[in-house]
Formats: C-alpha cells, sequence, structure tokens
DNA sequence: CTATAATTTAAAAAAATTTCACACATGGTA
DNA sequence: TACCATGTGTGAAATTTTTTTAAATTATAG
C-alpha cells in the first residue's frame, strides 16, 4: 500500500492540542496543516484541498458546528469533530449537519489515528494500481494473473507482493535486501530465483529482459513504458 | 426493500439503560432483545441471528471487549460500544478489536439512532449478497445451490458459512486458521479437503482454480468480479 | 584478456497443498 | 432395530510449489 498521503487540516483554538494532535499525525504518515480558529480555517479551505478536517466544535468566534454549517453544502471532505466530555446534544447536532464522526475529549491521539484511517478508507479509495499493460503484457493483481500475448500465468504470492511494491513505483531499484525484506527470505541467491520465474512470466523474451531489469551491484527495476 | 425490521440486541447491566433504550430504539421501529450479561447475550446469539448489538463495555462478570474478543471471529453482527466516558483507552481497544463504533456515556438516545441508522445502511446491502454470479457460476446462499454451466450442485452448511464470509469480501485472504474457526474444525488439512470440494463445485477447471484460489503460506482467496 | 565478482540457471531439497481412501456419523427406510 | 445411502472429517500418500544449493554464465575492472 504505497505512499498516499493523506492532507489533514486540524482546526483547534487551543495550542496544545492543535501542537500535539499536528506532531501526532505528522508521525503516522499524514500531512498536516493546522488553523487556530474556525475563520482561519475557512481561509484555508479556500485554497488547499485538504482530505480531511479535524474540526474542535468550542472555539471563540465561529464554532465548529458552523463552520460545518457554512461549508457542508459546497464541500465534500469529511469531519471528524472534537468535543468536550458530555456535549452529548452538540454531538447529535454535529452527526445530523453532516460531520462524519466525533471524538469526545480527552482522546487518545491513537484513537485519533484510528477514526482517520477509518473514514479516509472508506471515501479516498486509496487508489493503487492493481491492473497494468504495458505492450502486450497484462498484469492483473487481483486476479493473480498475467496475461502475456494470449497466455496466461499465475501470480503466487511471493511475486505478487514484490510486483505491488514495484508497480506502484515504476522506476524505482529495489534492492535484494529490500525484496528479501518484504517476502520474509534473506537468502539473496533465492532472491534471483524468484526474478528469474517472474521474468519468464513477464518478459516476452526473458533471456533479454526489457521490463524487469538487473542493476548490477544494486536490484533490480522494473521498467514499464 | 420494504420494510425491513432490523433486529437489535441491547447488552447492559443497568437496568435503567437498558429499558430507556429498549423503549427508545422500540419506538424507532427496531425490534429489540435484551441481556444483563455478556454471558446471557453469548446465549443469545446462539439461538437468534441479530442485525446489531449494542453493548456496554462495563459489566460485572465478562466485560463487553472481552465479549467481542469471543465472537468477533465468527460473527458479523455490527457492534456499538457504550463507554462510560473518559474510557478513551478502551474506545481505543474495542476499535482495535473490531468494534463498529462507540458512543460515549453519557447519550442522547438520538444519538443512538442516528448511529444505528448509520451503521445498518452500510452493513445491510452488505448482508444482503446472497445470491452471486460469474461467468457461467451462479451460487445461491438462499437455494443453497450452485449452478455450474447448467449443472446444480448442493452446498452445504459447511460451504454455506465459508461461502458466506467469503462472498462479502472478495479478495480478502482467509487463513486456514480463521476459516477453521468459522466451521469449528481445527484441523488444517481438513479445510484444505473442504475447500477441494467447494471447488470441484464452482471451478469451471477445479485442478487450475480461477475464483478460489490458494495463497500459498497464507490460506483462501475468493475472486469474482 | 584475464581474474573476479555478480547474476542466472538447473537441479536437489524442503515445504505446503491436494487428493485419496477410509472411517465415522447421521438420517431415512424397511 | 438393522440396513443402507449419504455426507463429512481424518491421516497419509501423492503432487505441486517454493527455496536452497551449487554449477554455469555473464559482466566488469584492471
Amino acid at each position: 500500500m504505497d505512499k498516499f498521503i493523506a492532507h489533514i487540516l486540524v482546526v483547534d483554538d487551543d495550542d496544545g492540542i492543535r501542537s500535539l494532535v499536528k506532531r501526532y499525525l505528522n508521525d503516522n504518515n499524514f500531512l498536516v496543516t493546522t488553523a487556530d480558529s474556525a475563520e482561519n480555517a475557512s481561509e484555508k479551505i479556500k485554497i488547499v484541498k485538504f482530505d480531511l478536517i479535524v474540526l474542535d466544535i468550542m472555539m471563540p468566534g465561529k464554532n465548529g458546528l458552523e463552520f460545518i454549517q457554512d461549508h457542508k453544502k459546497k464541500m465534500d471532505t469529511p469531519v471528524i469533530l472534537l468535543t468536550a466530555k458530555g456535549e452529548a446534544s452538540e454531538r447529535v447536532q454535529g452527526l445530523e449537519i453532516g460531520a462524519d464522526d466525533y471524538l469526545p475529549k480527552p482522546f487518545d491521539p491513537k484513537e485519533l489515528v484510528l477514526r482517520i484511517k477509518n473514514i479516509l478508507d472508506k471515501t479516498i479509495k486509496i487508489k493503487q494500481k492493481r491492473i497494468i499493460e504495458f505492450e502486450s503484457v497484462k498484469i492483473d493483481l487481483n486476479k493473480l494473473l498475467i496475461i502475456k500475448s494470449g497466455k496466461e500465468f499465475k501470480i503466487n504470492n511471493t511475486e505478487k507482493i514484490i510486483l505491488e511494491k514495484m508497480i506502484n513505483t515504476p522506476g524505482k531499484t529495489f534492492s535484494r535486501e529490500h525484496i528479501g525484506q518484504l517476502i520474509e527470505l534473506d537468502k539473496e541467491r533465492s532472491i534471483d530465483v524468484i526474478i528469474t520465474r517472474l521474468r519468464k512470466k513477464i518478459e516476452i523474451d526473458p533471456k533479454n529482459p526489457k521490463f524487469l531489469q538487473t542493476i548490477r551491484g544494486a536490484g533490480y527495476v522494473l521498467w514499464i513504458e
């Protein structure tokens, strides 16, 4: 599951929470922008399209619910509300208005991350390439199938793992060590054998690899188109 | 889909909450059954297949989290946890274990209804998938029948349980262990046999499975499109 | 051109899966 | 109840797939 980085806007007037959340989300591989008020947030969403907004309800000036009301119609960005404890009625309002989730304070940042991932999974179907075609070769990671000039070859699990990675970063050299870690194998010669087998399946002329090439001293690359 | 009435199990040791929730859900057109303990709930889910479970975490005897752990593997019923306020870590645990949502106490029954509807919307559709067709194969879990190129094969209970799960998450790999838990069998070779028999029924060429594939070292996947 | 290092390949070994044949249970029927 | 027919689970053998090893080949630097 390679490298889609979600951009998240964190809106809270409390500096402490803002920086805590920011740091935590950063560590979890999100790209984070913050705003200290609803007004400020409104500016930012005009400029950047975020993948998700984490929004405190209680803020001086416009509060979180008002922010949602202002923007929900035009915006399809999912929102997670942060509510002070016991604000049951506000939670209800928030959900009715169109928040996608809420998190009662105090919360465990871990939970925030869980919730965010949960929602992102639903909304952005992390679009990974799973079916690619080049020349007369088609690789279908769903059906675990390679079709080369009409002939079918099955992809096994090991091969799937390697192809998944390589397909999503074509042109990147993968060291044997790296590949070994992916498939939990540490004998380097064994990696070679796996590559050879893969070549038989994806290369038109396996002895002269065009797509899955060796980088001597460094590893292997997949070159598509 | 006209008038599907969801059957909900409410599990809480507190009489007050139980009856409050029951009444409120009843008023909102749900069919409600209650249980005053995890043990009691375990009995009931053996007998009735609920559409959703509302589960208090804090209970004497087994608590809610334990209940989920006991049943999650075999059960695909969604669970909403009721947590006392501030139980941040338990919420996290609950979500990690596989609860679908939680509601911090004190809560507004209105919110509970919102959350329930929300989850049911997501799950009901999926649960409905009981008849599927791909290529020249039709699987009908209602009639317990597979029709492959005109020929009929009966589905037995074991197979039904497995297919039910696999059909609803095509592309997901099911380990033998997982399948074993579903059908209460712990000999791994026996699982293989069951798969072989299933293949005879659903595969056009059982020796070269296209739909029900082996993921060596990991288990089996169903790929339908 | 040669020596050396790195990669490829083929074949053996190991591991995992499939299949077979039988045993046991279940339910129907005489 | 005894008998069969059918379906399901099990262990073991057969098969298939994957990993390892080692030999052969190819590339590179001097």
